[in-house]
DNA sequence: TGACAAAACTATTATCATTAGTTATTTTAA
DNA sequence: TTAAAATAACTAATGATAATAGTTTTGTCA
């Protein structure tokens, strides 16, 4: 039988691996087992069924995310560090198109992990905006924008939805500078 | 046996129903089935498979969208237009949640049907902003941002994806306008 | 070293999509 | 009006997947 020496963590690694390679629709249970040489039931061990692999996988992905965008603020203000998150969210978004996908399944919005860190990915966002001086209305409603604008934007990329023959990079920067210089305007 | 006079509308209104109730993973040949009285395999009588009735829904929903902006936006222009057609976008993915949710999935974007229905979208949104004046390249950047807008806000609101306490709709509106207002000061 | 926990296994059940082959019902055309 | 053809449904069977139960092997640690 000699073990295979599975992990929480290795399990989560593979289903990544799938899930960015194919989408989350090409991530079972059969897929991870088949990957790391082991019957399905093994997994059992590490991850709850399939929903709880799904939900890790959300949860991951949306510390990596926070992660990254926190990177790429740190030490900027105003304009510049919107900017910047607005790279480093497209940036992850195209790096890791399964487990984007996986972080926007509401799926399980009740669990508390996931909660926690969404609670810590919404606050990275609002400390970006905080030097704009909105006050406390205008300050959600902008975060809410700034993230329709750029999920928008990420996921119809993703999704080949930019057909038109102009580059994709100027368009997210058009976009975003065009929302940032509509928030000066008020 | 008596048959149960089917055909590939009621399928497909069958489809939609399950759908927008329970979103797109609900949507199984069973359960349409069980809807309509029948045996799954009667079912591909009128529709190819399950991928098959996914896109039917894929473009039946484009259709709608864009007939929805048709109507909300006649007569109209400028900003009003946008805004007009922003508030039906919205409304479309309120009140049809999972046939929203099957227009976004890029599973068949090679299908000519499919290609002709989105065609015709985009069609409607960029003559939205045409009376902007702007050129070629910032028309298709402005088109590019509506939509992301439109989607981002549409999907995340879809998720439950706005937890604080504050008005959605009110949001909406800041953000469009904030949008357009950054198009003006261009 | 022996007991126990952990990790893997086999076997089984249930759900779903799909195909093959069959039967009943319409529709069409002679 | 009726026989043939087309259509719509059915039953039965297969294959994929998730999940559970029960079993066996492997490490680990007192």
């Amino acid at each position: 039988m000699s073990r295979a020496g599975l992990d929480d963590r290795i399990v989560l690694e593979a289903a990544l691996e799938i899930t960015d390679r194919g989408g989350l629709e090409q991530l079972t249970l059969v897929a991870v087992a088949k990957k790391l040489g082991v019957r399905p039931p093994a997994l059992y061990n590490h991850v709850n069924g399939l929903p709880d692999l799904r939900n890790k996988l959300m949860i991951d992905g949306l510390h990596r995310l926070k992660d990254e965008l926190a990177r790429a603020t740190a030490g900027q203000t105003g304009d510049d560090a919107v900017w910047a998150a607005s790279q480093a969210y497209l940036a992850f978004a195209r790096k890791h198109p399964g487990l984007y996908e996986a972080t926007q399944r509401p799926q399980h919005w009740q669990d508390g992990d996931v909660q926690e860190a969404l609670r810590q990915l919404m606050d990275i966002i609002f400390r970006i905006v905080s030097p704009f001086g909105l006050d406390e209305e205008a300050a959600v409603h902008t975060v809410r924008g700034l993230r329709s604008l750029l999920h928008g934007f990420a996921s119809l990329e993703g999704q080949g939805g930019f057909g038109m023959p102009l580059n994709v990079d100027e368009s997210f920067r058009f976009v975003v500078y065009t929302f940032l210089a509509g928030i000066q305007s008020r």
